[in-house]
Parts: structure tokens; sequence; C-alpha cells
DNA sequence: ATAGTATAGGGTGAAAACAGCTTTTTTTAC
DNA sequence: GTAAAAAAAGCTGTTTTCACCCTATACTAT
């Protein structure tokens, strides 16, 4: 029955999560662990030396590499591997995010295990796996036809710079200085990622990154 | 062998992570796994229905009831259990407050699961156990000879109340009215932070209180 | 009784953050 | 080479945050 299995790989950074998934998942005897890796270069590092695998479980908040790019680099160097996302929050635009990087589906690490074999099982055999989160955010999106309101946040590097230096106790003319950039350009940055995370205060602005997962602290 | 096994709970709010560690730690056959908990108040519930476990893996930021107070609520209750805590940040004040809450240990989640049977292992024999990154700070207090400087944060209901409203877009204004305080009491709230926190703005305290486990997004 | 302590509330000035709009410089594309 | 677009910088004014100093009340420990 070894064949039956469906073949996986996790990637994410938290060590004793990744293998205790693993474990987890080998036990219901329906899913076989190939590999796992710390972050998307590794897994990009680690793929040519296994068999490929029909699902790669993706974190979203990594270092060096994370799990938006690592869906995209998959889709266009490895389109016939579904990608299911696992993350800790369950707001709109990461989940949109995940889904326009390319992801079959999107889970919460809340789930139970019988859950995630579920969605394994499904991604694995019709290349999606829709559950109410997801079909609720997609469903919502249509019919309030917004079109833009629930897009995942594309930044510039140095807006995505910026956004790491601002989850801190620096004030603006000290980032600034830290960015070799003048206090205006960073008022710049600032009015624009207000605008994208449509919050009103720093505070706000890193809360929702966080929960967008678009930093890591 | 069965006898020789540490027996174990784990406490974390997170599923997926406490059952893939439960199915991790009883492969290595040196650990048994009796029952595991959502947070400090179900853990509560269940420990009775159990035999009584040598050691706890205790989360710390968790819903209902975290890890500082369900460590405590077990040394006055049950001080022959031991606590191990795991998280997953390095920062001073938790490993402090976690090992002052009655803790006998502290590791990252970020540790190979080899090391986190070890420590396992070694706090069941010896009711502590001291991996570098506890020593480190035990030592550099002491050599410091600083008594309060990483005290762990004690903090009034209000306070808290106050911490999780600050991981807001709102104004210390609105904040005021949500706790029907006036805003010089606010005022008052978010000076005594600043200075436990030793923070000079909002992000600061915020980014801080995440890293000390005190709040949860 | 009263000194100590924790909590709530008050006022003021300065610094930082926020908002909006304009201009210059640099990149990019045709 | 030049037009369009994007990034960086400037200007002005308002709001919020921050810092510091103060008073009043209520609880509590001796």
């Amino acid at each position: 029955m070894q064949t039956d299995k469906v073949n996986i790989a996790i990637v994410d950074d938290h060590t004793l999560f990744r293998q205790g998934l693993a474990h987890l998942l080998t036990e219901s005897n329906e899913i076989n662990v190939l590999f796992d890796a710390d972050n998307g270069a590794d897994m990009i590092r680690k793929l040519p030396t296994y068999p490929l695998p029909d699902v790669i479980l993706m974190d979203i908040t990594m270092p060096i590499m994370n799990g938006y790019e690592t869906t995209k680099w998959l889709k266009a160097n490895y389109p016939e591997i579904n990608v299911l996302a696992l993350s800790m929050f369950e707001e709109d635009k990461p989940i949109i995010g995940m889904l326009k990087s390319g992801a079959g589906g999107y889970m919460l690490k809340q789930s139970k295990a019988a859950d995630l074999v579920s969605a394994i099982k499904g991604i694995s055999a019709q290349s999606f796996y829709i559950n109410e989160l997801v079909s609720g955010k997609l469903l919502r999106n249509i019919q309030n036809n917004q079109p833009v309101k629930n897009a995942p946040i594309g930044l510039s590097p140095n807006e995505l710079k910026f956004l790491e230096l601002c989850c801190s106790d620096l004030t603006y003319k000290q980032i600034a200085d830290m960015m070799n950039l003048s206090p205006h350009t960073i008022d710049n940055y600032r009015e624009a990622l207000f605008q994208k995370f449509e919050v009103k205060s720093r505070t706000g602005l890193v809360i929702s990154a966080l929960k967008n997962e678009l930093i890591k602290i």
C-alpha cells in the first residue's frame, strides 16, 4: 500500500513543530513524509534529492525565503506539486495571498490532525482543498465585489525593510537614518503602508503586518 | 520497560503542534505522553483523570490561563510535578519569569527533538534542567548584580487589559473610553508599562509584550 | 490613628506621529 | 532620447503621544 500513500514535504522554521507534524502524519498510515525543510531556500536545495512530493505543507513566515515566494517558485518550477498553506492566522490577506501565489488550500495550525490529513488527501486528489475558512473568504470577496479590498499586500524591498524597522522602539527619524533616507521619504513609506493595510497608526500597522505574516519578530 | 519511561503531559494551544510533539516524543521510546491540554484550565480539569505526570511541557502564551499562572498553580497544588517551559522566544523576562513561577527548565520551540528528550529526562531525574540558554541568563543576572533588571513583569489586571487594547489601531483616548477610565489614568498605565518594559514608544511596548509572551495576537 | 501603597484623575509643554499636497530626482520603457 | 512612472525629498499644519509634575481616594498594615 506504500504507493497509495500521499507523499509530502513540510516547510516550516520551527523544528519541533515540523518534526512533530511529520511523525503525527506518518502515523495516519495514509501519508508519507519524504523530507522537511527550514525555509524555502532549504526546500529548494533538498527537493532534487528526494522523489517529487505530491503535496508540500507550507508555513508562511520564515527566515530567508518565506511561504509566498517559495510557493510562487514551486508553481513556476514544479507546477505539478500541490501546496497547502499552514498558518496561525485567519486574516483575509494571507489567505488570498497564498492562494494567489499558487497554494491549493489553507489550513490553520489550530486544526485537528484528522482535518489536516483530509486536506492533504483532498489537495492531492483534486489539486485544491476548499474548507469553510477559504470558501468563506472567496465567497465574501465575490459577493461584496471588492476586487482590491482583500488583495494580498505587495511591498517594495524598501517598504519591507521599513516595516521590519517599524517593529521596534525606534522613531521614524532613527529609521530614516538607518536606511540612509530623508525622514520625508519615510513619511511616504508610512503613508503608503497605512493605505495598504488600512490602518491609522504605527501600532496598527505592526499588528496588521504580523497577522498578515509579512514580518516575524 | 514501561515503568522506566518518563510520563509527561503537554499544555499548548496549537493542536497540531501539541499532537505532533506527542507523537514525536512517543517515538523516542523513553517518553510516555499521558495527555495533552489546550491551556491551563483544560490541564487542571484533565489532571485528576490520569496518572500524575513526572513532567509537564508548558507553553507560555495561551488563552484563558497562561503558562505563568498554570505553573504557579502546579507548584502550589502538585509541587512534585516538574514543569519544562516551551517558548518561541529567548527574552530574559519570560525565561526568568517561568523559572520564578516554578519551571525547572526552559526550551525553545526551535530546539531539536533529541535535545528536548534530553531536557525531559534531565528534569525528571533532577527536577531541573539548565541548558546554555538558561545558565547564561542566570549567570549574567548574578554577575551584573541586577536583581530587578531582568525580573519578570508583573501586571495588574487593568494594566494587562490596557496592554491588550494597545495592540490595535485604537488611540489612547479610545482605549480610555473602552475601559471607562480617564485618559489621565491611561497615561499612568502607559508610563508604568514603559518603565517596566524599558521602552519609549507604544510600538516598542507592543513588540516587547509579545516577545515576553504576556499577550497574544 | 496613620504612614504606606495602589489606583484614579488632573494639567501642561514638547516631541513625535499623522495627513495632504508639491517638487525634484532617478528608473524604466518605448 | 524622451515620456512616463516610481522613488525620494520638501513643506505645512493638526493630532496624538510622551514626559513630568501634581492631587484625591481607598485600602492595609502596624
